[in-house]
DNA sequence: CCGCGCGGAATGAATATTCATTCGTTACCC
DNA sequence: GGGTAACGAATGAATATTCATTCCGCGCGG
């Protein structure tokens, strides 16, 4: 086994007890036994439970960020775009179980350093300014950016959260059709 | 002083530590000390602290529903009990910083006890119930109750999270135009 | 080929710190 | 003065982190 597999070993058993018992209630030997690696082992990796838990951050914010830019930076309709963006974020929810959700954790995030916080704001601007250049073309709601996008965003995280708790089924019908109704949200 | 006021002292500071920091990133010492009381205090009051947390949440839960079934309890056409609905989320939101906040905390709800649990899924039967019935009356989007409630709902927590992070200013003007997108959202 | 020895990786028991909870004492009210 | 409420230092359990030791793979000499 390579270096590398281990400390993905052990970033991927923190994604998931941290989105299921969250940062203070995840204790590092816990993280170390679901990698099935030694506690001190995770040390060699990283400098503390701090350090572990901003690179996961940026690492998934990284990561969904490109894929919300990339479905959304073709010339296509604005509806069009919209909808790839919808499905980029369903699909990246589908594919990487906890990571969207790990993500929306961090309100409690006294543990954030600037670099996280950082990204963050910068993911959070690109979907802003797509936002704008929609408003300026006039297919979009003449609300604030930031609040379209909170709105849009927040309108899918309540769907994956009302799967978490099995109040709804998520699948490609269901998806689709809160696509419909989300763009009925923002479009001018 | 008498012995309800410290009973509110501590559950207020607790409220707010609750959401800046989370349950089990805040000691309850400090809890203590936010609440102007002695840290032994507290276990006049509560058990432990997951009685603590479980009232709280109850609490909030209760009052919460209370308002937002009252909103809706008139007999008035549905996009205005609609309207009445978001408001009183809204006001509530601002009368009682940070509690609309905890009661979405908890994913990460080891300690819930049956107890909450039983009166979050009583509240969230209620809203359901309210979809429901607006759908037969072909004054809703026909999605699952519970997906229209998690879009709904989502995005007015995306919006208050926005304002958290300094992204929106929620003030009456936004928060109107934002109810006004909401029912676009949702009406048939 | 085989076995020996070296260096880095991994380990998990031991340590230091933090935290929930307790309890002996003090302060206050009637 | 007796009883109740409050306090906060003390306690023990839980937790993050360290570090002395073991393990493992590889090269080299016989």
């Amino acid at each position: 086994m390579s270096a590398t597999d281990k400390r993905a070993l052990i970033l991927d058993a923190a994604l998931q007890l941290f989105v299921e018992r969250g940062y203070h209630g995840t204790p590092v030997p816990l993280i170390a036994e679901h990698a099935g690696v030694g506690a001190g082992t995770i040390y060699r990796y990283f400098a503390d439970k701090d350090a572990l838990v901003n690179e996961l951050f940026r690492q998934w914010k990284l990561h969904l960020g490109e894929s919300l830019l990339l479905a959304v930076s073709d010339d296509q309709p604005w509806r069009r775009r919209f909808g790839r963006l919808w499905q980029a974020l369903y699909h990246f929810s589908q594919e990487h179980p906890g990571a969207v959700e790990f993500l929306e954790l961090h309100q409690h995030s006294d543990y954030l350093d600037d670099a996280s916080r950082a990204l963050e704001q910068q993911m959070a601007d690109a979907l802003f300014g797509f936002v704008a250049v929609a408003q300026a073309e006039e297919a979009m709601v003449d609300l604030p950016p930031a609040a379209v996008v909170a709105m849009v965003y927040g309108a899918f995280l309540g769907l994956l959260r009302g799967a978490a708790l099995g109040w709804v089924t998520l699948d490609e019908a269901l998806v689709a059709q809160a696509e419909e109704r989300a763009w009925a949200l923002i479009r001018r």
